[in-house]
DNA sequence: CTTGAAAAGAGCGGCCA
DNA sequence: TGGCCGCTCTTTTCAAG
């Protein structure tokens, strides 16, 4: 992955919908071998896929919160039924294994307060779970899909 | 928006690269007044962007890490000189003023631990805060851009 | 990698119901 | 609104330098 291919990542990061004509041009090539880096990139994975971002204030999910999950029972099993439970739960946009005090850190994404305290009570209703701190966000300042690039390999 | 918006969005958070026609077979439409639809969820920024994502561990990103902060000083120019200072930080993914007992969150990713420290002094060094606490991600279990929406208006 | 070009496909817009 | 039917532009592939 040369410098070539990171200023191409770094672009459709920020936007997709650019076309491939003008990507070559930001990037001083021609058509062809910037749509085959492209491919690549798409092939090895390293763009997993392309995406349509939604405003979540716009649709009425103006409410987001950290949840740091502490556990009690720590079975190969339960763990694993425990993260395929919480991974189907829509409302959770990024959920995380952790190290150290906290066990298990959510990002939740609701309507309201009354929506938050439904998903609450779904996930301690059906896990026994040894503590759950939430943590509300005020505003959000800056939320980024846009990962920054080094060259590498 | 209506139902049809609705599933229109959520095909779009998952594949942005469907092809109108596909996309119009699949909540029942013809191409235009699905076209239309689109057009006007992206003009009206329910529809903010289309980006591609970025696999973080092909491109040597494995080190997610959350950042919780206390401040002192809570003024309000003080405020926005560390919201922008910390905005500007490609490692920070989200940022987030909370409620409670954490004035702040961020979530960042960053290679190794090696280039974690180096986040680490160059937010410290630079801003006077009261406490700043690491949690270090073992495993991402999910990380979505979907939003899980439901009919409004 | 570049240019050029051509076929296939998709986006876009008008017009009618 | 939604649907049909073109026009136009892009994407994609190919050949040759």
């Amino acid at each position: 992955m040369d410098a070539t291919d990171i200023k191409i990542l770094t672009l459709l990061q920020e936007d997709a919908s650019i076309s491939i004509a003008e990507l070559a041009q930001k990037v001083n090539l021609s058509q062809t071998p910037c749509w085959k880096r492209i491919q690549r990139l798409e092939a090895s994975g390293i763009i997993q896929k392309r995406v349509a971002l939604v405003d979540p204030e716009k649709v009425g999910l103006g409410l987001t919160v950290f949840v740091s999950i502490e556990t009690n029972d720590h079975s190969g099993s339960w763990l694993e039924s425990f993260a395929e439970f919480v991974s189907e739960m829509p409302e959770v946009m990024e959920f995380y294994r952790m190290a150290g005090d906290v066990d298990y850190m959510l990002r939740v994404v609701v309507s309201d307060m009354a929506a938050y305290d439904g998903f609450y009570k779904r996930l301690i209703e059906t896990i026994p779970l040894k503590n759950v701190t939430s943590r509300f966000a005020m505003q959000r300042v800056k939320a980024t899909t846009v990962l920054a690039l080094k060259a590498s390999k």
